[in-house]
RNA sequence: CGGGGUGUAGCGCAGGGGAAGCGCGCAUGGUUUGGGACCAUGAGGUCGCCGGUUCAAAUCCGGCCACCCCGACCA
């Protein structure tokens, strides 16, 4: 591709919107256009590295027994309302009507109508492990799209989905697919992290995320350095302090004036935040319900969204608080009337807990469990701190920030018993599909992508997704046999296979330096007069920088050599 | 949806009741040519939208919209 007929520009200065590194890379080098919040057109640069990612991804898929297919992004409502899913997805669901006033949505992911097709295609035991998969256009009406193309309402998924007859069955395919996201990550030169996860909406029992660490990442996951266990912030539990006990003592009222707060009463009655026990209120699907948890620790709502099997789980409001008969700020377990209680399992670990007493300005000293009040469960719902062991081996478990690159989930039956994809086994019984699912966001890759491998002069493309192998820079195109040289060199590079970006425009060689580090083509090829004076080039590595002569008559060679694709 | 911010030329920004500006980019001509060159000339605007105040609104007031950032959600 000659550079002056790209369709696409660089940037001098960098749009002020961008924040992130891959946003503002992809803005300065012309790789997207924003039309809206979270749509994006690609321009050429960007859709070559998208469809090179899309080839790995299909080659790691169809090497695992993957068949590519292609569904529809329009599908009726009807669908989602049967699988129970429109409501999952609530807002998120992008909504519209035909002209018969028929209601349809646009998918956000596919189980719903490959399962339907399950229906119709696979009705024995014979007919399986099958494993269709696509790359196409998901829709989703995101509350907040940010970060160029890392969270976007419009976006290009691989998703995969195993059908298997049980679930030894689904082990095995899972187990494919994750050691097939392992050689995806790989060859895209991401080093990302396998780590377990929560179902989320998509619904499922076993679940694992691929993380790219990365400081700009909009995830947290924990780890232990010791035994190398890995998960996100719903999943992971840390062992939290025992509190010393000593021993049960009889409840008791005390005036706690202006306290509204465990730090504050804490202060107060003069006990650690971790002798008293904090109440707070939620509205799960349209229930309150009254979580208490110690004072030193925070609920984390997606394990207790989980645990209530909800919806939708939020903070219930002032309003409804009051309208529980419930005091803010003092407000307890203890006569609590008839509200669902869940309770962390902190308040096990120690005595004589400090809690509020459902009056205003007061609370009650030595709470005990379950001798003063009662849970309708007790688990862990805590959130987990940086510090607290590892259940699993007692070392302090770190937190850091990553970025999602990919999402398995073993399904399970869910969606072929709410759609009705049953098979035959070998004795004539019917049964449910076991299934799985496994997705991948390319666009989210791609950025991922830079995020991971760049420098202060811009994108460094790890060498198998780089839109082009060689960039050749022609300075001073019209001395005397210059562009001759350069042509030449174009036409044998391209001859011997490789993708070449030639900038063969009328620009200063300061302009042409700097957007070929911005553009980060792997290997670098400078034609100039002073290089032919010599009949050499100059070969430099856009990883390192490096700069080595080489004679021009071996540039295609040396070239080669340096690309590992 | 809660909080914060921004809308003026393709990009980056200034201006803040009385003639629409600057830098970069773009066009033409000339001089340059190994790390974002220089000179000259020129083109390019619904100052986000609607309404109000005023002799006069990019500027003041009201409403709306769009986009960005922080949170809740996901590939």
């Amino acid at each position: 591709m000659r550079l002056s007929r790209m369709f696409g520009k660089t940037l001098r200065s960098e749009p002020a919107e961008a924040e992130s590194i891959s946003h503002r890379l992809m803005l300065k080098a012309g790789m997207v256009h924003q039309v809206s919040a979270g749509v994006y057109s690609y321009m050429p640069i960007a859709w070559r590295v998208l469809r090179k990612i899309e080839s790995i991804i299909r080659e790691e898929m169809n090497a695992a027994g993957g068949q590519e297919v292609k569904m529809p992004v329009i599908q009726p409502l009807e669908l989602w309302e049967t699988s129970g899913r429109a409501s999952a997805f609530g807002d998120n669901l992008f909504k519209l009507q035909d002209r018969r006033g028929r209601p349809l949505c646009l998918a956000p992911t596919h189980e719903e109508v490959i399962t339907q097709m399950a229906v119709q295609h696979i009705h024995s035991y014979k007919d399986m492990p099958r494993m269709p998969y696509q790359i196409q256009t998901k829709l989703r009406d995101e509350p907040r799209p940010r970060a160029g193309l890392m969270r976007v309402r419009e976006f290009d998924m691989k998703d995969l989905y195993s059908m298997d007859v049980d679930q030894a069955g689904l082990d095995v395919s899972y187990d494919k697919m994750v050691q097939a996201y392992r050689n995806i990550y790989r060859r895209c030169g991401l080093p990302a992290l396998a780590v377990e996860a929560d179902s989320g909406a998509i619904g499922g029992k076993d679940s694992h995320e691929f993380i790219l660490i990365a400081e700009s990442g909009e995830d947290q996951i924990v780890q232990c350095p010791g035994c190398g266990f890995a998960a996100n912030m719903e999943r992971a539990s840390g062992v939290k302090s025992d509190q010393p006990r000593t021993g049960p003592l009889p409840l008791e009222e005390v005036a706690t004036p202006g306290v509204k707060t465990i730090k504050g009463l804490a202060e107060f009655v003069g006990v650690p935040e971790s002798k008293t026990l904090k109440a707070v209120f939620y509205t799960a699907d349209g229930e309150m319900v009254f979580v208490v948890i110690r004072g030193d620790l925070e609920v984390n709502d997606v394990k207790l969204k989980n645990l209530l099997h909800a919806t939708d789980l939020r903070l219930a409001t002032d309003e409804e608080v009051k309208a529980a008969g419930l005091v803010a700020g003092s407000a307890s377990p203890i006569g609590r009337g008839d509200l669902k209680c869940i309770a962390d399992d902190s308040i096990e670990l120690g005595d004589n807990f400090v809690v509020g007493a459902n009056k205003p300005d007061t609370h009650l000293l030595n709470a005990n469990y379950p001798r003063d009040f009662r849970a309708d469960a007790i688990t862990d719902i805590a959130e987990v701190e940086a510090g607290q062991g590892c259940t699993n081996c007692g070392q302090p478990l770190s937190i850091t920030r990553g970025i999602e690159v990919g999402h398995v989930f073993k399904l399970g039956t869910f969606f072929s018993e709410s759609l009705g994809a049953y098979y035959s086994d070998q004795d004539g019984r019917q049964k449910p599909i076991v299934m799985g699912c496994y997705g991948i966001g390319v666009g989210r890759l791609m950025a991922a992508a830079m995020e991971q491998n760049h420098d202060e002069h811009g994108i460094v493309w790890p060498h198998p997704i780089a839109p082009y192998h060689v960039h050749i820079c022609a300075l001073s195109l019209d001395r005397p046999g210059v562009a001759e040289a350069a042509d030449q060199l174009y036409d044998s590079l391209q001859a011997a296979g490789i993708e070449v970006l030639y900038d063969d425009r009328d620009e200063s060689p300061g302009v042409k330096f700097n957007d070929a580090d911005l553009l980060g083509i792997p290997v670098r090829l400078t034609v100039s007069p002073r290089n032919l004076k010599q009949d050499a080039v100059e070969i430099t590595d856009r990883s390192t920088l490096e700069k080595r002569m080489a004679p021009l008559s071996n540039a295609v060679p040396e070239a080669q050599s340096m690309l590992s694709i």
